[in-house]
Parts: structure tokens; sequence; C-alpha cells
DNA sequence: GATTCAAATATATTCGAAAATCCTGCCTTA
DNA sequence: TAAGGCAGGATTTTCGAATATATTTGAATC
């Protein structure tokens, strides 16, 4: 801590070090899914630069990475602002992120070996350590379950010898993850469902059987986006944006 | 001309003028698509800014944009690199986009109004003048030929209301460009087929033949990827990367 | 009161220099 | 001779200042 002290620090020069770039990335990545940036919010690089402080040309690395990611939206010559939020974009991003998630996890049990399959365990196990908690005490270490949620999934699929796929999945997962946020504080009951949603997905997939494997994930998938969708769109209705 | 003139301008400040940025990462990637740098090639900072006249800081930002693309990739504290090519990944990328340009013509086939079948017949025209040129006139417009066979097949699926399923699309289309690139000077006797494939398309979409029209995508993107395999791995076995 | 234009402010964009890191070749030593 | 380590140079990465662009404010005119 005493060290890590930069800001303020008198002449503190560059304080390079680490990456800074790749920190920043993540922190601003963060911050916009956990929607601490509101949606369409401007991103100023004033603010930015005191908050993570960093430079401005580090920062605008980020924000364009970010940008290509789709998670902010960039106007020439009117800087950057964070990508909106809608009803529609989410079933979108849903039925691809469910077809690739499908067609991966096919390959991967057609490529795997017995290491694909132990870590499938491991990480699993890790992940429902956190899922058998009691309701208070998981969402107290909400952060740790987003990151091993996401090491879940994202064992399942890491035989898949297709990169490209792997990268288009990482990204629409990426994208559900924001979405996933708004239902943070309202899977009170849901949550013992889906503790043995993932521990079916995880059977079906070390027992080889692709096609209960993507069943499983397909309703497991469609469930959590339809219970976001409830809270982004209260009615059934249409109610169209804002 | 000789207004552009800025490097070599004794004190010329900035030079800054129109977004710079724009600029530099759309030749930067054109550069790479037509193989003006080799595939693993290092990308050296000094040798860029030269080459394009922008600071650095620009030069990352684009770069760093690319990487998300996947031209480039990007090692910490080792620099940009051209991203290699594979026959393995050509055949991926043909896979992911002929699935993508698929479900897209059929939305927009679905969803496309007149404006939409007019602005298709019309495009196409402007490519079918290149396309219907001998084979020497065709070479000399050959990158004209690039941009009218992408704003082609863009007019096909412009309708689709799938945000994200277009952006991949337009992703494994970049991405294919590369890889067409190898066969530009050994497309002699395939020239006229690729006209005449490119017409029944054009005719098939716009008589909302959806079967039809998504059968003739396949075997065209599928023909053309086949040329360049045949290129990229000359013998039929696995001659794997060198 | 509404509209137009211009100054002033705020913000984005670009640049090159400074610091950190990586690589290479040479020297020492066992 | 081979392994280890230490300059020296090359390259990347970061930063803040300088410049260009957009937006707002305010005054003058219709």
């Amino acid at each position: 801590m005493a060290d890590g002290a930069t800001k303020s620090g008198s002449q503190a020069t560059h304080r390079t070090g680490a990456a800074a770039g790749r920190d920043v990335l993540a922190r601003l990545r963060s911050d916009i899914v956990s929607s601490e940036f509101k949606p369409e919010a401007r991103l100023k690089f004033a603010e930015l630069t005191s908050r993570y402080d960093v430079g401005i040309g580090t920062l605008r690395e980020a924000l364009s990475q970010l940008a290509s990611e789709g998670f902010v939206t960039l106007e020439a010559g009117k800087g950057f602002k964070v990508a909106p939020v809608s009803a529609e974009e989410l079933v979108e991003i849903t039925d691809l992120f469910i077809n690739f998630e499908k067609r991966a996890v096919r390959e991967a049990i057609v490529h795997g070996d017995e290491d694909w399959e132990a870590n499938i365990v491991a990480v699993h196990h890790r992940l429902s350590l956190i899922e058998g908690l009691p309701w208070a005490d998981r969402m107290e270490r909400h952060a740790e379950w987003v990151q091993r949620h996401r090491e879940f999934h994202e064992s399942l699929v890491s035989a898949c010898p297709g990169r490209w796929l792997l990268r288009l999945r990482s990204m629409m997962f990426d994208q559900l993850d924001r979405y996933r946020f708004v239902t943070k504080n309202s899977s009170g009951s849901a949550g013992r469902q889906k503790f043995e949603e993932h521990r079916q997905i995880m059977e079906a997939t070390v027992a080889r059987d692709a096609d209960r494997a993507a069943a499983l994930i397909e309703t497991h998938i469609r469930d959590t986006s339809d219970r976001a969708l409830k809270i982004l769109a209260p009615a059934d209705g249409a109610k169209a944006a804002v």
C-alpha cells in the first residue's frame, strides 16, 4: 500500500512499472459491466484519468479496445460513450451465445482429453463452493462468483479447436455479463436452481453426452436471460426504448 | 500532392487537421490484407511512423484496434506482429462466415423493403461493370473490385435487424479478405464463373427465395475459399505450417 | 422575444519525449 | 568449452503538453 502510492507522490515520474494499460482496460470494463458507468453516459478523459490514475494515451487505447468489443461507442470528435442496452440486444446476444456455446461444447466433447475432463470437474467444484453458500454469503462474494462462473463455462469449451469460435463465444459471454448484472440482487430463489443446472451440465459434458449437454446449456442460458428480460422490459408488451 | 507534404515540413507543428487516426487504421489494415506486411512480421513503431507519417500514440491506437479485429497480435512488452495465416484458420473462418451470411440474408429477406431491393440491384450493377471487363482491365481496378464486392455482399444483408449478427459477419468478411488476396493473380478462368454466381445470388435474393439465396451463397463462398486453400496447402495431404 | 453570429470555454485528438522493458553480444568463471 | 551474468543498444510503453474540434455562452440585431 504505502509503496503503491502514486498519484500525489511528489515527483513520482512515470510509475509505469507493471502494465498499467492492461489493468485499466479490465477495470474500465468491469465498471461498465457493473453499471458503475450507466449506459449512454459520456466518458470524459478528465474524469477517467483521475479515477484510474493513468495518462490520456493509455486511457484512449483501453477505450478504443472496449469500443471494438462493443462496450462503448466512439463518435469521431465527440468522444466515447457507454454503449446502450436494450431488450432486443439481450435477445440477440443470448441467441448468438447459445449457438456458439452449443457448437463449441460439441467440438470440445469430440476433441477433449482426460486433462480437459479433470479441469472441468475441478473448476466446477470451485464454483459450487460459492453457489452452495447461503444467500447472504454468496452476495458478499459476488465478484468471485462471476469469475468462477466464467471459468466454469470456459472450461467446458476449452478443448474446442476452433479459435475463432471460442473468440466470438467469449465476446458474447462478456456482453451477457452486462445483462446478468441486472439480476444480481433478484436471484434469490433461482440460486439453488442454477446450482443444480451447473452440476447437470458438468456431468453431461464429462460423460460426453453431447446432445444432453447442449440441451442443458440452452435452457440454462435462456432461463437466465429471460429473468433479465423481465427486469428490462417489465410488462410483456412492447414498451419501447425510453 | 504538393500541399499534402507534411513530414519534412520545417516546423510543421501538428498537422492534425482531418482524423489521421481513422486514416492510418484503414491504410494499415489494407496493407496487412494485401500482404504488404507479411504474416508474422514484426510491426515496429519506428518504421510505421515514417511510413504513415503519424505519431506513436495514434499508431498504437490503430494497432490495438486491429488486434481486437484479429489482424495483428500483441504480446505485452514485445510489441505488435502481423497475425499468422493458416489453412485451418481459413476453413474455420469460411464456415463461420457462411453461417452468418446465410442467417443474415434470410433475416434480410424477411425484413427488407423496396429500398433494400433497389439498393441490391444498384450495387450489383456497379460490381458487374468491373466483373464484365476483360481480365487485364479487371486486374488494374482490383482495389475497386474489392470495395464493390464488399458493398454487394453487404447490401444483401443490410436489412437484417440483428446488429451483432451483422457485426460478426463483417468481422469474418474482413478476415476472408486476407485469404481472398492470395487468389488475386490466379483467378483467370474463375472470373466469369464468379460473375455469373453474383448475378444468381442477386436475383434469388431480390426474388425473396431465401432457400435458393442461402444455397447459392454457400457454394459461392465455399468455392472461393477452396481455391485459396489449394494455394495455401498445395497438396491434399496435411502439409503443416512452415 | 427570437435568431444569428462570435468569443470563450470545455473536450477530444495528436504528438514527441522520457521511462521501463526486452534483446544481444561480450566477458567472466568454473 | 559451456553456463551465467552484465553492460549497451534497441524497442515498447506511458505520459502530459500542444493543437484542433465541438459546445456553450452572451451580446447584438431583427
